[in-house]
DNA sequence: ATGGAAATGAAAATCATTTTCATTTCTGCT
DNA sequence: AGCAGAAATGAAAATGATTTTCATTTCCAT
């Protein structure tokens, strides 16, 4: 077994507690950390079994890593720039939560998304 | 652009409704349908432009392909077993459209999905 | 220092999915 | 019927994320 290396998980801090491997790959290239593509894939790995991050899904199937236990937002994301805006979701933690109750699922976590066309696009 | 080949649907019906595009090539195989691996991924996009079948994913990322009614919904998935449950998200709506307001965006779609361990799991 | 365990990473393998492109099948039209 | 252009098809190659392999390096306790 091989344990989280550290700098991987500060990594993944500093991106905003929200990224794919890849992203966290080369954003540590970037920072000219010397690291292996497949150790920040078996340090996001190890981090997912210790629970110490969630792993989800993008819509096109690669896996996002996010920080657990974190107060966690949602994006609201320009489809035509990229652009992403940080939001609360009260709404949707209380939905989530009712939902879940109400169908008998228990560990629940949730992914909400908005897209749209930003106002300078 | 393709159209669905009609045999791909009536297909993914006699599968259950729910497979992924290698299941269901595999499955038209067995049953000796004359058909190549690209022609079922086309279709199944296709049926998910038209809204005729929904698109979600496994576990380990892989498209699933499931027919499902055409009002707007969410999903309640089980991380263990993958049972899907379709729940209303009127909350989400009225969420998704004030945070865009708010920001400026419009053109405003979302995604939200909830998932957790069934009471079964 | 020393031997074995754990960690590392480059390259190859895997696997779903998409793209390319040449061929075949439809279509409408004369 | 015959013909042209559009749409559909599928085999093979390309893509891209993720995993595996395996040889090398780093750690740690003795």
């Amino acid at each position: 077994m091989s344990r989280s290396n550290p700098r991987v998980l500060s990594t993944l801090e500093r991106a905003g507690g929200f990224a794919s491997a890849q992203e966290v790959y080369k954003l540590m290239q970037r920072e000219g950390e010397k690291i292996g593509l497949t150790t920040v894939y078996r340090s996001l790995q190890s981090l997912v079994n210790d629970k110490i991050v969630d792993l989800l899904r993008r819509e096109d199937g690669e896996a996002i890593y996010r920080l657990c236990g974190e107060h966690h937002h949602h994006h609201l994301v320009c489809k035509s720039c990229g652009e992403t805006v940080e939001i609360e979701g009260g709404a949707i933690e209380k939905w989530a939560k009712s939902m879940a109750e109400e169908h008998g699922f228990r560990d629940v976590g949730h992914t909400a998304e908005i897209f749209g066309i930003c106002s300078k696009c």
